[in-house]
DNA sequence: TAGTGGTCTAGACCACCCT
DNA sequence: GGGTGGTCTAGACCACTAC
């Protein structure tokens, strides 16, 4: 390309790569160069002014604009956002990788395994009526002797007829759901509640201890797959990162 | 282009974007057309299959491997996760929002501002020396007119020396923080405790009664910005999402 | 060393939507 | 109406790494 020697405008610094110009625009926002709500120039002249094609301005800045730092409008031009909120993400959704990342090993027991009517709280979760048969799951997780976590868990048996036949000596429904549901989405709602009784003695702590709670309902393709109960041991932390 | 009439191979099926393929892909691993741990075909075989350029593909498949759908390597192919985990995100890290989400007014009351050495713990999290001074900031958040969590706060003051100036009254420190120190980095912990009598007293609540905590530790740039310990009242739920 | 994904380019057309 | 971002193409070069 471009016979001939020394032609006009070879990018006057070179700096042409999307990560380049996307820290250098993350730059900008932060040492308030382009302060909160500011329209920032489009495309075309970012590509002229770091000497790149359009395509890779638009990589740097499309990448900013899922993250929620910039806010992008077609005609209306890019703007800094207000309030540039960074999403906090949880690093491991497995349980049985959250026991070995703590230096133990993962076991469960298998507490109760039945089928039985959806209660109504858990129904309305999974958007069913209320005395559908599921498959109900209890389950203690280990981690080495220690109990770790008390599941309690819901299954549509419908949206997942293979799993009456998983073993679950050998891999814990939990990791069976992962594996082989795939794709799925859902809600987490965490909180913190005292231990009754049961639970209690199952965690093997006191009655009244705080314990850490995390519910989950997955949908896969619109159909409910499975509504969860897990209730932490006491201490446990749940790690997120931005 | 493509002078002329009715030249061959125009894309057989015109399913090109790279949403289509994205879907499309999904759909092949969802039903284990493509199982886990498999590898799939390469860009330029998809591109042709599709009708579309390699870009395209390649859009649709980074972002699937971003999201930890797939793995990709340089000469080894791309491959079907063996555990596509999908990490969910936090929705609304801004008191405020979260207050106001619910559907009542957010205030909040500055219990204490005050300069004081960090105690050893807050100091090794921040990654600072034990005995170094910094701002202390306790304040109570308010919903409506019952309080909705307690907030003990740690600022160092050389990363942010602007914030002395700051009228506590009109803004809170946590969104003057996000407003104006944008795109820090940031470790979350998420636990369960029992309130003490003097969180129980400002939360009007009992002591022993489980809370949420939420521990946060903030940089901007390596520097370390702030080290904050949430404690919600009774009641409390976290969502994320999928 | 050859084949894969990673990236960039120059150009083009389109959808959207502010003016 | 026109300017912005959103996307696609055809081609190219490169980096990595399994073979």
């Amino acid at each position: 390309m471009r016979e001939g020697i020394t032609v006009r405008s070879p990018p006057p610094t070179p700096v042409n790569s999307w990560q380049t110009i996307q820290a250098e625009v993350m730059r900008r926002i932060a040492e308030r160069i382009w302060p909160a709500g500011e329209l920032i120039p489009g495309e075309v002249e970012l590509a002229e002014e770091f000497g790149c094609a359009r395509a890779t301005v638009n990589r740097a800045l499309r990448e900013l604009a899922e993250a929620g730092i910039l806010d992008r409008k077609r005609r209306a031009g890019t703007r800094v956002s207000a309030l540039p909120v960074r999403k906090p993400t949880l690093e491991v959704p497995i349980i049985r990788l959250e026991v070995e990342r703590r230096g133990a090993r993962h076991g469960h027991r298998v507490v109760e395994r039945t089928s039985a009517p959806a209660p109504a709280a858990v129904a309305s979760r999974l958007g069913l009526t209320a005395g559908n048969r599921l498959l109900h799951l209890r389950t203690l997780h280990l981690a080495g002797n220690r109990p770790f976590a008390y599941e309690d868990r819901w299954l549509n048996p419908i949206a997942v007829p293979e799993f009456s036949s998983v073993d679950l000596a050998t891999i814990s429904a939990n990791e069976w759901l992962v594996r082989n549901v795939p794709l799925t989405t859902g809600d987490f709602l965490l909180m913190a509640v005292n231990a009754d009784e049961t639970v209690a003695g199952l965690l093997e702590t006191d009655p009244g201890a705080a314990l850490f709670v995390v519910e989950r309902t997955t949908w896969y393709a619109r159909r409910p797959i499975t509504f969860v109960r897990l209730v932490y041991a006491p201490g446990y932390t749940m790690e997120m990162h931005v």
